[in-house]
DNA sequence: CTACGACCTCGAGTCGACTCGAAGTCAAGC
DNA sequence: GCTTGACTTCGAGTCGACTCGAGGTCGTAG
């Protein structure tokens, strides 16, 4: 009743063009163990990818994007492989991520205070006509 | 006057203690030319670091940790090296990289969505004491 | 029946920014 | 005068996450 007609297969082509992945990068993900078992086959032995795969496949995107090593996808991807019984330990490793990402944002925007500074010194030397006192003036360049 | 005895020099392991780096990065970035002129040495061949260089530095790490490339930093360097009459390139390099942070700012964000939903998820499944229908229910995962 | 394109595995190469270590020089303290 | 420790240069090694390429297999279209 599950697994019937209605469940779609993408071939690796197809999961390429749907995440803009390439090719190598599902297939060097599923030997990471990054997925939640391995992915299933055909008779020629090519990989077909669920919707649910795709998905996750997205939801990975965002991780690394983010940041966190692969090692730490790996660990949550073996948590859900494990079946129910662990959520508060995902829970855990998505809470640390999270955490580990608003650090990022606040330190982003702790050094784009700083770039930002400048650019407004240099754009109030340009209006005022005294560019070339960023010499002399001290550390302002 | 302006060279006179109030310019302090650092040697290369106080600009450590200063500014957290290791030895190694200021010799490094010294050779890759991100400073604005050779670093000045004394008699020995010892670097001495300038109050300036020291602030610079300091400048570097926030634009490495936000992300800039060193061969951006050593064009930035070598248009001040230049001179004056270069500050609308010195400027556009560093709108630029603003403009980059920025957007980095808003991907960190975007994915933290992702992440941040898969924790409410969590929470709302383990609040309510149905966390193993995560399994079953789709791509929950 | 053959050509084609998409897929397979495996191992090696790439990238940037350090990071480390070996081997040597030098100055100050004892 | 010898040790100690901070400095010097140089070249090689590290890290993670791809990325690429060679060489091979398959199934479908013509």
């Amino acid at each position: 009743m599950t697994a019937g007609a209605g469940a779609r297969a993408f071939t690796i082509g197809e999961v390429s063009a749907l995440t803009g992945l390439t090719t190598h990068t599902p297939r060097f993900y599923e030997q990471e163990g990054l997925f939640f078992a391995p992915v299933r086959r055909d008779a020629a032995g090519r990989r077909l990818f669920t919707d649910e795969e795709v998905e996750w496949l997205r939801v990975c995107t965002k991780l690394r994007s983010s940041g966190m090593p692969l090692p730490d996808i790996r660990r949550y991807a073996q948590l859900v492989l494990a079946g129910p019984g662990n959520e508060e330990e995902r829970l855990a490793v998505l809470r640390e991520h999270e955490e580990r990402v608003r650090q990022q944002v606040a330190d982003l925007q702790d050094a784009l205070a700083v770039i930002h500074d400048k650019v407004e010194v240099y754009l109030g030397h340009l209006a005022a006509g005294t560019a070339d006192r960023l010499w002399t003036d001290g550390p302002e360049c």
